[in-house]
DNA sequence: GCAATGACTGGTA
DNA sequence: TTACCAGCCATTG
């Protein structure tokens, strides 16, 4: 792949995930079908490089789980904006998860 | 060019 | 419910 077609697929990935509205999240797989291109290992390796300037944590597996290096720190923007969680005590990282069912989000919304 | 690696996923146990 | 396994795809050594 040429540098700038990683560009612009960093891009374009980037530019998805800005667009998620806060209390909303999308998944990694759900992400790399939308921009067409490649499969949902490199969208968390984009996040990984590129995630700094975005709102990475809307973005989890598709069972709700969180990123797990980042769990932590998404768990407070999670309660922060509102986040549909589910599982277990509040305050407690543990097994918690997004709410997918709830929190769900896609572009053609 | 090949082997290993990773913020993944879906199916099976 | 969790755990493990086999695909998947681009990057890296």
């Amino acid at each position: 792949m040429d540098t700038e077609e990683r560009e612009r697929y960093v891009e374009d990935v980037l530019s998805l995930v800005e667009r998620i509205p806060p209390g909303r999240v999308m998944s990694y797989g759900a992400i790399a079908d939308h921009v067409g291109r490649c499969g949902p290992r490199r969208v968390g390796n984009v996040l990984a490089t590129d995630g700094g300037g975005v709102p990475w944590w809307r973005v989890v597996r598709t069972d709700g789980s969180l990123p797990p290096s980042h769990e932590r720190r998404a768990l407070e923007h999670y309660r922060v904006e509102g986040t549909a969680l589910r599982g277990r005590a509040v305050g407690d990282a543990g097994a918690t998860r997004v709410d997918m069912a709830r929190a769900a989000w896609s572009p053609a919304s």
